[in-house]
DNA sequence: GCCCTAATTGATATATTGTATCTATCCCTT
DNA sequence: AAGGGATAGATACAATATATCAATTAGGGC
């Protein structure tokens, strides 16, 4: 996530809070700084210690969890089910597209793409889900698959 | 997984096991057999206790993970990871299309349905996939959704 | 058949991820 | 400044998964 400017988003975030009628609290600050930052998917426990290194902070996990919980609700972030790590959502800032979301998860190092699919191939999944009797399926997609780096570097197969 | 025949994939199982040189011991078969009759995804550790309800078989959860494991080497089952559980593969007991395979998970009542995309839908997260530097994908997809029996019965919305 | 070896299982401990619950504190509204 | 809802602290525990080492079992050569 490190592509997005730090000050806009976060300056985005308290913006949507507001107008949320929640509150943009020090402890909510700490936890999207971190996500912000972070340039891979953090789990939750990761992110506690991120935000506890250093500094005289002390973040329970506790608190972890229930800020991405919130964070999730307000589209702030993507908890990417299939490595139960969390992302800063890349669109924080942007008005746009925050209910169409595609991520590609590294299985050798967990590195995370968001990617936006084309049309076509989101209206075949669309077709083939309704097709088995599922009405709707869910805006986000995770794709595990093997980032070039990896490819690169060894030869061992993608984890299933 | 009712759909299949128990013994048929069952002997089938043991064929392969015979032929990659593995025991297909009775700790195994027990685990198989749950998977097999189960029409719905399970934990490692329902996996337990289904092996161990009303007899005198003692399994623990730690044996159901190292057979969990081994069986996905085989390609015997998939575990979905959006969902933490595991599935018997719908193709044992036949020779093909052992290495793709899709999967809609119900965000509600975790039903799971094992389906087939067409190639162009494939193909074309293939080729998002490329175009963001991954080589490639895994062959078996998680797409969550929402069974038509709970979008029936309640309002709510899928779980992202 | 017997022994050697490797595969398999048993047993125990511990790590990781996540939820439940109750209390205390903060801050906005009146 | 007092009341009340939102937020955070604290503790316990549930669920999922891995590590490790010892015991047992089953095949294969002699």
């Amino acid at each position: 996530m490190s592509m997005v400017d730090y000050e806009t988003v976060m300056s985005a975030a308290e913006q949507k809070c507001i107008q949320g009628g929640i509150r943009f609290t020090k402890r909510r600050k700490q936890v999207l700084s971190v996500l912000i930052e972070a340039d891979v998917a953090l789990s939750a426990y990761e992110i506690a210690e991120r935000c506890n290194a250093g500094s005289d902070s002390n973040m329970p996990a506790m608190s972890v969890y229930r800020i991405l919980d919130l964070f999730q609700e307000q589209n702030f972030i993507h908890k990417l089910e299939i490595a139960n790590k969390y992302v800063c959502c890349a669109h924080i800032a942007c008005s746009h597209e925050h209910d169409k979301s595609q991520f590609l998860i590294c299985g050798s190092c967990r590195h995370v793409e968001e990617i936006n699919l084309c049309e076509d191939a989101v209206k075949a999944l669309q077709t083939a889900a309704s097709a088995a009797g599922f009405s709707a399926i869910s805006p986000q997609l995770e794709i595990k698959g093997r980032c070039a780096q990896c490819e690169q570097s060894e030869g061992k197969a993608v984890t299933s």
